[in-house]
DNA sequence: TGACTTCTTGATTTGTTATTCAATAAATGG
DNA sequence: CCATTTATTGAATAACAAATCAAGAAGTCA
């Protein structure tokens, strides 16, 4: 998963997996399959458990506003500890967005249950007032996933703790 | 560039091109070199291309703060028009990030002179008042960028007008 | 026109990477 | 402990994509 992640998909040689896993071909094919099949494996990976954890963030113990600032910090720490891989989902989307695999469906998938997501705890910070009225919680849902998303390109272009930290107070302080 | 642009470097086989430019190989490989440089050069000409529309609008002929925000509407149009080719920087950076090439520092560079455009014009905005105080130019600055990237990846994950705008509608609301 | 240069063609070669497979080793169970 | 299944190995093969090149077409100019 890790050297997908890293590296995409045509980044990523047999030979690379192989290493990774400390396996001979034979032994990968007969476990996992051909490449691709061992990619969408990964993927699934990857989407299962960052969508439970942030799942698990966004139903916290805080409030709704609370929970939804909680798993925007979480989303960029994460990506600050993953040593520059960046977001699976998003690197997939650019990757595979142009031909229209399987792949790039399940990444869409997930982006639009995070969304979802988002979308549900905003609504209940804005009944509970928590959230300004004058707030569209579908607009600033789709707002936030772009953040991540925009997050984790500026992680993969270098961008430091600082900048990282910046644009994320910087969104923070739209939810009021 | 249009083929590069939509479906990336490994993503894009020599047949492609050849059909895109109505060529054959070796008139190819004589007037462009190998598949390498003539990614390069596309690169190079999608950078000076959108990196001179970007300043353009950046030193138009509203205020400081009116033409950092139409650059900001000028990015989504783009990203809505370039059927769903996003943003060929964003791209490259998921691609090449991870082994350190050429490409990925160039990249690196337009960005951050579009960053340092931005923050600039900001700066300018702030000590007309146009800006708040309350608001730091170059974290402003980062967070636009970041914006317009996660704009490149949500066009890609094929989202519609309305969530495009409904980004850049609560973007440009940060800009007081 | 004819001699020369430049450009075009696509089949061939080269190089790389994914995949297979027969030989071999390890594990399991009676 | 042996027979049988299951897993591992890495060299061999297949598939594919990039790059070359000799042959031929088109263009240029005296």
């Amino acid at each position: 998963m890790g050297v997908f992640w890293r590296k995409g998909y045509d980044g990523t040689s047999c030979e690379d997996l192989l290493a990774a896993m400390g396996l001979n071909s034979g032994s990968m094919y007969a476990s996992f399959g051909d490449k691709k099949t061992l990619y969408d494996k990964a993927f699934d990976l990857y989407c299962e458990t960052m969508f439970s954890k942030g799942l698990a963030v966004l139903d916290g113990t805080g409030s709704p506003l609370e929970n939804v600032r909680a798993l925007v910090e979480c989303i960029g720490e994460n990506l600050l500890s993953s040593d520059c891989k960046g977001c699976f989902v998003g690197n997939t989307l650019i990757e595979f967005a142009a031909e229209n695999k399987g792949v790039a469906e399940t990444a869409r998938r997930v982006m639009q249950r995070l969304q979802d997501a988002f979308e549900q705890k905003l609504s209940e910070a804005s009944s509970t007032g928590e959230l300004s009225s004058e707030l569209n919680p579908k607009e600033i849902a789709a707002f936030l996933v772009s953040t991540a998303q925009g997050l984790n390109v500026m992680a993969r272009a270098g961008a430091g703790k600082e900048t990282i930290h910046a644009i994320i107070k910087t969104t923070l302080s739209m939810l009021r």
